[in-house]
Formats: C-alpha cells, structure tokens, sequence
DNA sequence: CGAGTTGCTGAATCCTGAG
DNA sequence: ACTCAGGATTCAGCAACTC
C-alpha cells in the first residue's frame, strides 16, 4: 500500500539547519520523526584510562551551549519545527542522556507532546567509569511522544511481540554499542561521528512506530543511521544534517544499503486490522446453519444459532439472547465476552472455536 | 566511627508538611535525601485486565495536581527546602516515572544540583500492558545529585563492585516490585500503601551513598521503607509524612526492624538475570537479514525469516507463519520443537544452526 | 507430601470504527 | 462533536487449593 507522496522531496538528505528547514516543510506531512540532538555533555577538561591514553569524548563546536537557557530554546526550537512538521497522528522519538533528556522531556510535555513510553537503551558493552566515582553510564533514554493526549498514533504491538520470543516488548532493550564494521570510519581509521546509533536501535523503532512506505524525518542525520535503517525497511526518510562532510559520508553509505527485494517481508501481520467478518456472515455463507449448537469449551454451556446471526441461550442465570458477545457474556455473568474464542462448534469429535471460520472467511478475502 | 549528631531528633517520623518542616530544620544538617514524591499519574477512567478484573490504579488525594506548573512549583519548593536541610557534600536520590521525572531532573539543574547518574530500576515483574498500545512500562527512573559541581561527595564505589559479583555496578538495577511479605497490609488484606518501594532498592542506595551513622532524610516517608532500612544498616534517619494513618504504620514497621550486629557483613551478591535472548533480536542485529532462507539440517525444509523475527514456511502441510518454534513444530506435523536447534542458515557451503547466532549474542552480553 | 492448577495483583497517563 | 457496540488484550511471583 503505498502513500500520498505530500513530500516530494524523500530519500535525500537536505543540507543546512533543521530548525530552518523543517519550518518551511508542509505543516503535517512527516509519519515519524527520530531526533538524536547534541546532548549538551558539559565536558570539562580531558578524561584518562587507567592506563593514561585519553578517552576520545565528544568535544565537537556542535555540543557546545554557553548555559542551560541556551539549550532549552535550542530545543524548544527545534521540537516546535518538528512539531509543525508532523503529522497529527504521527509519533516523535528523541534520544538523549541525563545530560540532557529531562530539558528535553520537560519541553515535550510543555508543547503539548503526550509521553507514550520512555524507553531505555541498556548497552551491554558500555564504557567503565575509570575514576570509580560513580556508577557506570551504561544506559541512554529515548522519549516516544504522540502530537497529543487524543492523537491516534501506529503501534505495531504484534511486530513488537514477535521480535520478544511471544512476550510483550519491554521499556528497557538491550542492545550493543556501535562498533566494529557497523561503525563508519575516516581514512585516517578513526571514527567518522562520535555519537554514530547502531543499526538495530533504529530497526526497533521503524519497525514499530511506522509502517512501509511512512515518510520518516531524522534532523539531526549525523551519518544517516536512520536513513540506513529506513532504506531496508522501505520506509521513505528524508534527513537533515548541518555539515556537509557527514552529509556526503551519509549518502554514500545509505546509497549501498539494500533494501529487502520482497515487501511482504516488511509488511508485518496485524491482527487489529485485518478486516472485521460478522459472525452473521458466517451463517449466510452456509458455514454454520442455523439451529446449530454452540458450546463452550468444556460443554457447560449451550446456544443455539439463529438466522440472523444471534444466539440464544439457557442457564441457571436465565434465557438469553443477542450477539455472539453479549450472550456469551451473560451466560458468565460478567460484563464483556470475546464471543469469537467463548464459543465452540462440532468438528468431529472435538470441538473447535468459531474464530477458525472467520480466519477461514477472511483467508478468502485475499 | 560516629559523627556529630547536630541534629538531635533522629529516628523519628515528623509528621506535617515536608516544605515547611524541612525548611526549619537547621542548614547543611543531613548527609543524604531520598525522596519518592508523588508522580502525578493523571489517570483518567478505570482500566480492565483481560479478564475483566479492574486495576487498582493510584487516585489518591495526594497524587492530584491541577496542571504542570502546579506540579513544578510544589516540586521546586520541596527541592529547594531538601538543599537546604542537606549538607553540602551530602547526596540527594529522587523517584519517579515518565509522568513526572523530567520535571524533577530540570528543576534539580535548575537549583544548581549537579547529576552524578541517573539510574534505571527494571522491574523484574512489571505490570503488563493490557491493553497492546505502548511497550510494556517496566521501569523507574533514580536521578542522583550531588550540591554542586564542586562538592566532594561520598560514593562507596568498592561496596558496589562488590554487590556486583566484582563488576562495576552500573546504572541499571533489576530488582523486583515490593510484594508478597514484604508489603504491608491493613487488616482488610488490601496493600497499605499503594506505592511502597522494595527494601533491596533501599539497601543499595544506602550502602552506596551514606555510612554508617549518617543521618538520612526522607520527606515523603509513606510506610517507612526508607526508614526500616537505614535502622537495619545502622544509619540514623528523619523521616517526615503527612498522614497519620501512614507513620503510625511505619512507626510499627520500623520498631520491628532488628539492626546489623556486624555492618561489615552485609555483602549480598546481586542475581546476575540470565540473559534471554529472543531470535528477533538476531534480525534486529543483522545477524540474519529480513528474507533469509533458513532450512531444517537435511535441506528437505525451507523457511524464510520476516523484518519482525517470525518465520513463514510451505510444505505439504500447508503454509505456516510464527515464532521459529512454531513454524518448526508445524512442519514436521509435531506438537513442539526447538527451533533453535532445528533451523540452520546458510555458512559458506555448509549449514549451522541458528542456536550458534545466539550463543554469540550471549557472549556479547557478558 | 509433591505436583499441578487456579486465582490474584503490581505507580497505568492502555480501543476503535461505524453511524 | 457524540454514542454505541464489536471484540481485543497480560507477565511474573506468590498463595491457596486440588489431586
């Protein structure tokens, strides 16, 4: 299913600053905005190992703010441009340390953004504290906001729960740092960014807050870890990147990503929008006739099928009639029923859930 | 070796306003805070379990907040009063969830208190999420401040590796939610308290950030935890509430509480968790791209891997699509398999197992 | 007595499309 | 904007109970 291309301009990089950029974009036509802005880390002097070889921190002219009032119109700045850019129903994620997430977090709620999750990157190879001063950093935040407390923002709960064995995905996920071949490097062999995501942090965000094809915007690109990840995924990015020199490096690595040859393989199963069957249907396609009787699983309880599709029933708690759902949950006694797995038919000797003909139904809809 | 008791009226629980009381006690007088404050939930409406059954959320009176600002300013007033009461070496902790911990970690920058970590409590045993719309909320969140940038405060660094079977202790404690024994009950059996923190969260704060005799400060003392702890690791502490109902509780928790004869043997190892590690992460991690062909050990089977980790697979049985469980199991017409061990991917020209993927993810994690 | 089953609960910002 | 009804949705730990 692909989308309105509102944004013509997707799959490239735009030079300049996001701020800027991102104002002058149509108001409401991003699905998903990832933000991974400079933290702000205060640095003071240099950092020696044990062993006296210095730590290689981030020392950049674009960490720098002369104080903290700096930085949140800084960032209020940039969450409002993002924020005109998005859609109403669409979702932001920004990723940061204690340094600067609760600026960052705070200024969210203060625009009116709704908190849906924060979620911790727990790295399962982080740097020790060499001075023993204090705990090890070994964790980073990311802030999953909706545009507001009614928006209806996309959530792949499925996708989520697959990729965790059948257990509902977590708000802490473990995760390695950014190292070995994944890493981009100069041709002097050192890092080309000091503060390059790994891949599958953005694997785990795309694949569950946008849907292929999404227009996906990264302001700040840094060497285009979300554009990799989007590329692969198919979903469309567009992203903004004030140096040239990671923008070019961005480019070249996104152009040799592949992306996956089958789009059924990007698609991912969501039970929540397969298309609703009634169970009235069911009756019309001959696949239970009525008069047929239903039970539940342990034959306790029985109904009987009528030609529009209710039920009727008896118990102790008196005779009942009406949906699938009302009557199963008045044979209960309680407040709500999914009559689609309370009730059961005959298949042979055993009994099978009603659900088995709807996905039968449903099946012949492709 | 003890310390000046320059403040006499340790050991007891004050019970009235926090502001006001912390505010009169004399300046620079306690070596630690912990504060959990209220988090301002704003819960609206009444949530089901599956089953029907209603959760008990927090709507206590105490909780309530009109708006943000009204949040901010009491969360201002309690924090400026703790700086007070607080030594100028000593530490401060504070509590709280997405809900209200942005607001706590800038108005801490915002007084001048300086971060020395932020800490993540993983819940062991969270609530699930019921209803499938965000990841699962299995976390709180520490922010731990010294006074100032400057200020010399006391971290028991070897304590910690310790408690750490010789690691590093990091930022990222799993523990388990207060239950069973541990919690107290009224004689009605309902919890007491509906946000009663674990004793193992307590006892490693305390052991990290205070020694022996120290006074600790707690202004939002709820059932005593705080309190209960410090008398078993023989630190003197001050705890102030604001109901009745609660010190009288804790007064009798505390009483009951029997303190260390030897400090010094207090070393508890920490359960390292055993890592899990499902198969999506392997395709998160690009281990195994998104359509990769994935075979049983005699190539009789194929089975290609989707973006979200599940399998789809077709032979004469039918086409199958699920965990790399299910998807074996339903194959070979059985009722279970591992499917770590039953797929195999392409390595060179031979096959290995999947499990092999795994085994190096492990590793990683060490 | 042990093994297996059922039930309860925890700081929760928890549905959605049709009419 | 609203209402109404379909029908989707849970993990770990502990305690109590059954067989």
């Amino acid at each position: 299913m692909t989308r309105p291309t509102e944004n013509t301009a997707a799959n490239r990089i735009l030079v300049g600053d996001c701020i800027q950029l991102m104002s002058q974009m149509p108001a409401g036509s991003v699905d998903m905005v990832f933000a991974d802005p400079p933290y702000n880390l205060q640095l003071s002097g240099e950092l020696l190992r044990p062993n006296h070889s210095r730590v290689d921190g981030v020392d950049e002219e674009w960490d720098r703010f002369s104080d903290l009032p700096t930085y949140d119109r800084f960032t209020r700045d940039w969450l409002g441009a993002a924020r005109h850019a998005l859609k109403d129903d669409g979702t932001l994620w920004v990723i940061g340390s204690y340094h600067n997430i609760f600026r960052v977090g705070s200024i969210l709620q203060d625009l009116g953004f709704w908190i849906l999750n924060d979620i911790v990157w727990r790295k399962s190879n982080p740097m020790p504290n060499f001075k023993g001063r204090r705990f090890t950093n070994a964790h980073e935040t990311l802030i999953w906001v909706a545009k507001s407390r009614e928006a209806k923002y996309y959530f792949a709960y499925e996708a989520m729960k697959n990729l965790n064995e059948e257990l509902q995905m977590r708000s802490d996920w473990t995760l390695p740092l950014c190292t070995g071949a994944e890493r981009l490097r100069g041709e002097d062999g050192q890092k080309a960014h000091p503060t390059q995501k790994p891949e599958a942090l953005l694997y785990r965000v795309l694949l569950a807050a946008t849907r292929p094809d999404d227009l996906v915007l990264d302001p700040f690109f840094g060497t285009g870890t979300t554009g990799a990840v989007a590329k692969q995924l198919r979903r469309r990015w567009i992203g903004i990147e004030r140096e040239h020199e990671y923008a070019r490096l961005a480019n070249a690595r996104i152009a040799a990503v592949e992306e996956l040859a089958e789009p059924e393989l990007v698609d991912v199963p969501a039970r929540r929008t397969q298309p609703r069957v009634p169970f009235g249907h069911l009756v019309e396609r001959g696949l239970l006739k009525p008069g047929t009787n239903l039970f539940d699983q342990r034959r306790r309880v029985i109904a009987k099928v009528r030609a529009d599709g209710t039920l009727v029933a008896q118990n102790h708690l008196g005779q009942h009639s009406g949906s699938i759902h009302k009557v199963g949950a008045a044979v209960q006694g309680l407040p709500a029923c999914n009559g689609w797995t309370y009730w059961h038919f005959q298949e042979g000797k055993s009994l099978a859930p009603i659900d088995v003909l709807r996905q039968k139904v449903i099946a012949e809809m492709h």
